[in-house]
DNA sequence: ATTATAACCTAAAACGTTTCGGGTGTCAAA
DNA sequence: TTTGACACCCGAAACGTTTTAGGTTATAAT
């Protein structure tokens, strides 16, 4: 049986009341007693009952986040890396993770914001991925729950949010393959359904206006934000008859896919073929060749999310409630003027 | 305010012991009342606090996994999937998953499992990664304390786990790679702390053994399980006088590090180089070349140890405590045997 | 000698649930 | 009419805390 605070007043001949208090470093406890208490509480090897306390404090000092997995081999370094920095801060701030792995848009993930929400199991949660009709985001809101967002949302509603510019990032992208002679440029994106997905087409869109180059919809592709996904759309793309002298990736595991691809058909990649990303997931440093990406400091937002839930749990205003970083776009080898052996080389000029 | 058991009790005139025995589905309820306080629950939107049912039932039916993360850019594909696993079957068994991510062998990790232990936070744990003297797994025997573990351990305790036999593995990578003609055989481990770093290269050994082939101190080096370190211990590899024509790494992160540093040296993979990782993460399947490596049901594993764990805390036996199961060599491109190129290959003779 | 103040302590209520040990009323059997 | 059995319901205690609202004693001020 665990010691709990009955036993230390029985031993002491204190009352309840006091050995809490005294615990609680209340001044209302005289310094002998407080210490009497501190001891005996070490040598007994109390812990306090932390449900208890919940159940008294109403609150579960506890946040929650719902993964989108999508069957069982998923594996997205970039949630483990979010993870990292959620995890890490929450355990600062002396915060409970609660953490749940559901496929995106489904039974299952709604039933468990539910219990998540309606059973108080947490006080708080992070929403990871926005998208284009987010029940989680309207369940959210409607209920008057505390949450804070990673990704922005269509809909009018004013929410708590952080997300990195995906539009400002992809058009620096875009831009960059134009400066280098680049002028068939595909781009494998992600589900249409996600709004990073729409902001990061918006800015290769962009970009490819500003600059009169003509937008085909035959070299804009849909992934699965997988290897395989980028692997597959991007050998089709190759396979065009004028294939593209450029590829942007949603992501960069879509990108290491088409990397794949490319050399598979024994392109070299950042000569034959310039491939792009976007995130900058540890693994694309030292990937061969290393990964052209547009870089978001993924750990950080884990962690700025985070203190922003913790913040508004804890009722302080936050100083920005809705954050828009700047991504910046990382050089590697991946990328490099058209070569001469590529097809449609001929044709930018 | 939330709905609570007392408002649907005053709304219907009865004691919230009826409401309670009504809505937990006693049989010494009247089947016309159990209808009302359905319904009224319905109406009003009642869930159950859990906290209070908690500190009444006195466990949490939450179990806590403590990943292990070193650095802010930790992200190892391989606990995505096993978290994938785990999330889903502890919902699947209406179980709650606790996460923290601490650096391995610190005193945070050690808080970490204190907390989770003492305050009750938990019923169990799962325990990942096991390590050579691994103050994780002596606490938690000590306390007594329900947990199951990835990996087994040295010393001479006695507790439920599940374990890839890391060396029958490795040996059968290792005699893949001898099989095609390989004799200069070069090994990339993890850090010896970590107890399959250990199984994984006496597997290597064994194999090298029984082949009479010598093993040689410089051809093993030890990584750090992440693509980089993978890289920079190949690197140094491949600058011997007499570099190896295969070289086997301790887990598919490493490979990946590996395969990059050989084609930065202008290798083909496969050919000049032969390369087998261990794990069989998604993403080594897509790769260029995909890895031969050896495959171990990560996904599966999770959701097993899960289950063995929730076995455990209802009081059943388990069926098996301690489980090894076999992986299974996956052979793809990145074998094969050694090339016209290599250096050492007249040595092979 | 009274009153105010301060220092220290505590009983009891509360958090929302489940469970224990009856209690009441009805009906059938004796 | 009593007795038992049964069906149905309920008060109170319990889970381990914190908090509320004092209570007691000693000391200082009047």
């Amino acid at each position: 049986m665990p010691v709990i605070l009955k036993d230390i007043a029985a031993r002491l001949n204190l009352s309840v009341t006091t050995v809490s208090r005294a615990l609680g470093g209340y001044p209302d406890v005289a310094a002998e007693t407080r210490e009497r208490v501190l001891q005996a509480a070490e040598e007994m090897g109390y812990h306090p009952d932390v449900t208890a306390q919940r159940l008294q404090k109403r609150r579960t000092d506890t946040i929650g986040l719902v993964i989108p997995t999508s069957g069982p081999r998923f594996s997205d370094p970039y949630f483990t890396e979010l993870l990292a920095g959620v995890g890490n801060e929450t355990a600062r701030q002396q915060f409970e993770l609660l953490i749940a792995t559901r496929p995106p848009d489904t039974p299952e993930e709604r039933e468990t914001y539910e219990r998540m929400v309606q059973g108080h199991r947490v006080d708080g949660l992070l929403v990871a991925r926005t998208r284009r009709r987010d029940e989680r985001i309207a369940f959210l809101c409607g209920n008057g729950f505390p949450f804070v967002a990673f990704g922005r949302w269509g809909e009018e509603l004013d929410f708590p949010y952080l997300d990195v510019d995906g539009q400002a990032g992809m058009d620096q992208a875009t831009q960059h393959l134009i400066n280098l002679g680049h002028r068939r440029i595909a781009y494998i994106g992600a589900p249409r359904e996600l709004m990073f997905a729409h902001f990061r087409l918006g800015g290769y869109r962009q970009a490819m206006e500003r600059h009169g180059l003509p937008i085909e919809d035959g070299l804009i592709a849909v992934g699965d934000l997988t290897q395989k996904g980028g692997y597959e759309e991007a050998q089709r793309l190759l396979g065009l008859k004028v294939p593209p002298t450029a590829i942007l990736a949603g992501n960069d595991l879509t990108a290491l896919g088409v990397i794949s691809a490319a050399q598979e058909r024994g392109l070299e990649v950042g000569r034959d073929l310039s491939v792009v990303g976007f995130d900058d997931i540890p693994q694309v440093e030292h990937a061969h060749p290393s990964l052209t990406t547009v870089s978001q400091p993924i750990y950080d937002i884990g962690v700025t999310i985070c203190r922003m839930l913790i913040q508004l749990l804890q009722g302080e205003e936050l100083t920005e409630r809705q954050v828009l970083w700047q991504p910046e776009l990382v050089v590697r080898s991946s990328s490099g003027p058209p070569g001469p052996g590529t097809v449609s080389r001929d044709l930018a000029k």
